[in-house]
DNA sequence: ATCGTATTCAATAGATCAATTGAACAATAT
DNA sequence: ATATTGTTCAATTGATCTATTGAATACGAT
C-alpha cells in the first residue's frame, strides 16, 4: 500500500469516530450514556425519538467504538466503550463554548438568565464535604442515581423536589447537580430552592465530570432492570 | 424557549464542531495545521486537494470554531483556533485505535512491518538529550521545522536524508520526529538510518503531542512567508 | 404453540455533504 | 491600466445521512 494511500485510508477511519459526533441526537444519546447502561427504549424516551431510529444511531456508534452493547433477556443495553469517551464530549463542549458564538449567546441568554451565580468547583465541593457543611443533592432521575452517584448525596429528581423541601436543612447551602454541564435539572433545582429561601448553587459539571476527574463515587449496582 | 428546544439546540451546535471531525480530508488539513500556521495553497499542496476545494473545507471548520484566519497581503493564513483542539484530535484517534479493528488491522500491516520496535518516550526523550546520548532529528519539510521544532533537533526532511547521513554521527542514538503518531516520515527515517548501521528509533507521537505537554520547544518565527 | 415485548432490518424520501468546474474578486507586480 | 497570484464564490452532480414506516426477528411469558 502506498503511504498516500495508507494515509487517507487511516483518516478516513478516525472520521468515523467524529461522524458519530456530527448529529446532535447522537450527542445526547451519548450523553445519557455517559450516566451509566441503558436499554435501547430508555434511551429512546429521554431522547425523543422512535425507538427504531434510536437503535440505528447506537449501532451507529458501536461501529465507530463509543458504545459497547450486550444481550440480556430481550433487551439490549448499551454503555460507553470506555470513559474516555466522556473526556472526548467534554474537550469538545469546551472547543466550542470557546469558539462558537451562537452557542455563547445561547447559554447566556438561557442558562445565565436563570442562574448568574458562579457553580462551585469539584475541590471545593469535596473540601466542604469533608467538613459537612453542605448537603448534596442529586436531581437525577432515579435510575440514573441508582448506576452511581457521589458519595453522600440525596437523590430528589426534580419533579419531587417541591414534596421534599420540608427534608432538607435550611441550616447548610444545598449543591445541585446532575448530567452534565448543560444539564437543565440543576439549573432549575437551584432556581426552586432558592425561591423557597434555601441557600443554593450548581455544582460544575454533573456526575460524569466528576467520575471522569477520579473522584470519589459510589458505584452503581450492575443493572439487569 | 422550552428546556427541550433549548438542549437540542445546543447540542444541535456541539454537532457543528463534530461535523468538522467526520471528513477525512479535514482531518488531515487540522493535522497539517497542528504543525503551524499555514496558507490555502500550502494546504492544498500537501492534502493533495484542489485548492477551492481546500478553501471550502478551511471555511467550514472556521465556522465550527477550530481553526482561525487571518489576511497577510493576498495570502489568508489559516492556523488552529487553540492547542485544546491538538487534544481532541489526539483523543479522537486514540479511542478509534482502541475500538475499530480496521485500524488496528491497518496499523498492524502497514506500520508494524516498518519498524517493530517500541518508539522512546517523551520523557525518556527528554532526559537522554540532556545526557547528550541522542542525535534528535525532525524529518518533516523544512517549513514546517521552521515554524516550531523540539530544542537541539536537526532538520532533515526525508527527501535529504540519504545525503546527509554522513553529517550524523554513529555513536549516538537517532531518534527521529515529525507530525505525530501515524505521521509516515519517521517511520521511514528510521528504516534507512537502520539499513545504513545506525542505531534509531521513532519519538512517541510527533511535534504538536510534545507542544501539547508542555514540554520545552524553539518557537517558530511569526512567518510571513 | 401463541402472544406480547424489545430490538433490528429494509425500503424510502428529503436533506445535507463533497468534489468539480469556471467565474469573480482582491492585492500586488509589471 | 493590465496581468498575475491567491483566495473565495456559485452552481452542479453524485454520494451520504436522517428520520419514518412497516415488517421481521428474538426472547420470554402464558
Amino acid at each position: 500500500m502506498s503511504t498516500t494511500i495508507f494515509k487517507k485510508e487511516l483518516f478516513a477511519q478516525f472520521a468515523q469516530v467524529g461522524k458519530s459526533l456530527s448529529n446532535g441526537n447522537r450527542l445526547e444519546l451519548l450523553e445519557f450514556l455517559a450516566q451509566g447502561e441503558r436499554s435501547v427504549e430508555e434511551l429512546a424516551k429521554v431522547s425523543g425519538l422512535t425507538v427504531a431510529n434510536t437503535s440505528q444511531h447506537l449501532q451507529g456508534l458501536r461501529r465507530s467504538g463509543l458504545v459497547k452493547s450486550k444481550s440480556v433477556g430481550q433487551k439490549s443495553l448499551y454503555r460507553l466503550s470506555d470513559y474516555s469517551v466522556v473526556a472526548l464530549l467534554a474537550l469538545l463542549r469546551k472547543i466550542a463554548e470557546n469558539n462558537i458564538a451562537e452557542i455563547q449567546i445561547l447559554v447566556a441568554n438561557y442558562l445565565a438568565s436563570k442562574d448568574d451565580l458562579e457553580p462551585i468547583s469539584r475541590d471545593e465541593l469535596l473540601k466542604r464535604a469533608k467538613k459537612g457543611t453542605v448537603t448534596v443533592v442529586d436531581v437525577r432521575p432515579e435510575s440514573e442515581y441508582r448506576s452511581g452517584h457521589l458519595p453522600n448525596s440525596k437523590n430528589i429528581p426534580l419533579s419531587d423536589l417541591k414534596n421534599k423541601l420540608k427534608n432538607l436543612p435550611k441550616s447548610k447551602e444545598v449543591i445541585a447537580y446532575c448530567r452534565g454541564p448543560h444539564c437543565i435539572l440543576a439549573f432549575d433545582a437551584v432556581a426552586q430552592l432558592r425561591s423557597n429561601g434555601f441557600k443554593a448553587r450548581r455544582l460544575e459539571g454533573g456526575f460524569p465530570e466528576w467520575k471522569l476527574e477520579g473522584l470519589p463515587i459510589d458505584e452503581g449496582i450492575n443493572r439487569a432492570n
